[in-house]
DNA sequence: ATATTTATCTGACTAAAGTCAGATATAATG
DNA sequence: CATTATATCTGACTTTAGTCAGATAAATAT
């Protein structure tokens, strides 16, 4: 028996397959085969357009038609058109439907429940989980535009604030730095964008405006596990293009010295240092950069 | 969207078998359908047994047999009667067969190898892996009798006095501490357990004797990732077992200050403190336990 | 206006997976 | 010894999954 790394992940594979396999033996119980149990799911979750049922579940359009013919006739869903395009179809649950979708989120959920109810440490459980997760999703981070009030948007900058905190030798609060009001950060004087990996955030970036052709880039934060991937590059393209859409032409951020993985970043990317343009007591460096 | 603990194991959960699916669409690649697969990779892990492959498949026993007649018309496998009972049979890969398995293990084992070097920190990853699969596998830990030199049992010692050198305050040098030599630890003189979840060693026992009714127990160490599922308390009384057949009726066995659940564990389980009986430099308490 | 593309549906398939009731031979039990 | 239990096999199914070639109707391009 071995322990190099390759035996290892299939352990890890094993494990799971079998966790995942009990699960579809489950849902198997409720009485329906396992392919009409996914397209409900995925109704249930909110995928009402056809299409995006067939590409997410990589089923032929035949096969898919017959599926939800199925789920139609056991009065679980109700199909229409499309109000924008006739050709395409939208799907929506039944009252019937959705309490038969609502069982299966129980199943899963009592899955999980006792799963990690079962461990020690579920906290260190879900971190791991996280990990993997977010590994295995990497090529698939969104970027989306969100209100930073939203519970998405707090939840990155709870971490960051955390994450200031534990970095900085002085610590970090929140109130003694010039922090940026919401609505700067918010179209039409700025934006702020989250990075989502299958619905977990895993990183964020701001942009704080005045009206004018100055922006702000404030918040740039990468969740740990996402490290390395390039996320953080990602994220400042991201927000320099909003910037662009508001017309700005120049941008300015300021960071600390405790923080040299985003020093690299600045540098490595266009961004020229620059003489301090704030009184905030936190940073140690001030970056511009001229949008073309 | 919400960040609870359930939304996170399921984000785990799809994000898992998405990757598991990729690997069954590529077994998929070698013209032979997965039911078949399946069976020629048990048989080529070693599952001779027919019975075998069919709980741990989870096949119906008609399926199986015809699994196997196809494996055999294929050329890949051989199956002939049971040597010690004549109802059951055994299969057996021939060379051809081998061929094949192989080339199912070299695409797992790229597809293992692609995400983890596709990984900045693929140890990390490997650390999480291991922690989630031994979670799941916690009902399945079978303890085994090994020898001490063994690879199973010099990984588990490796990584126990690496424990003790971090915990310790004054750090840890096996030179210095009474060392029981390896033949000590094995029968007829007395016994080495190693705890192995699904293959992985996630703890291990000593007992040290010296031909006579007194034993001692040595080197007891839980794997972190297995801490908290009573795993000590099941090697304790593993231990106190291999003890009694080896006819001992008095096990003693020391400590240190710096492992206090191992103090708790002797306390609650029938030990008694007693008072120094050697002149090792790192024990701080001395329990002994008579057996019945 | 006509031609082409797109989204869905239908019918006619095939392949794979799974079920079930015997049949057969061996092993274990009283 | 007869009886019962066990392991496997075979034949005759059903269900599920997946494929493919049109048909239909709406949208888009020329």
């Amino acid at each position: 028996m071995e322990h190099d790394s390759i035996s290892r992940y299939r352990r890890f594979s094993r494990a799971v397959t079998r966790q995942v396999g009990a699960l579809d033996q489950s849902f198997l119980g409720r009485g329906r085969p396992l392919g009409s149990a996914r397209v409900l799911n995925a109704i249930g979750q909110g995928r009402c357009d056809i299409a995006d049922i067939r590409a997410y579940l990589g089923l032929d359009s035949g096969l898919t038609s017959r599926l939800l013919r199925g789920l139609e006739d056991e009065g679980l869903i109700e199909t229409r058109t499309h109000p924008d395009d006739g050709r395409r179809r939208v799907a929506e649950l039944t009252p019937a439907g959705r309490a038969e979708f609502d069982a299966y989120e129980e199943l899963s959920d009592t899955a999980a429940d006792r799963f990690l109810s079962a461990h020690p440490d579920p906290d260190a459980i879900l971190a791991a989980m996280d990990f993997i997760a977010t590994a295995m999703n990497r090529h698939a981070v969104t970027i989306d535009r969100v209100d930073p009030t939203s519970t998405a948007a707090r939840y990155c900058l709870a971490r960051y604030y955390d994450e200031l905190a534990r970095r900085f030798e002085e610590g970090f609060d929140v109130a003694l730095s010039c922090d940026p009001d919401a609505s700067d950060m918010v179209p039409p004087r700025g934006a702020f964008l989250v990075a989502l990996s299958d619905g977990l955030p895993v990183g964020c970036v701001g942009l704080k405006g005045n009206g004018g052709k100055l922006g702000e880039v404030k918040r740039l934060w990468v969740a740990p596990d996402a490290r390395g991937t390039g996320l953080g590059k990602r994220l400042m393209a991201a927000i320099e293009d909003e910037a662009r859409a508001l017309s700005m032409d120049t941008l300015r951020l300021d960071t600390n010295r405790a923080l040299p993985e985003a020093y690299e970043l600045y540098n490595r990317n266009g961004w020229t240092e620059i003489d301090r343009f704030n009184d905030d007591p936190y940073p140690d460096f001030f970056f511009e950069k001229r949008l073309v």
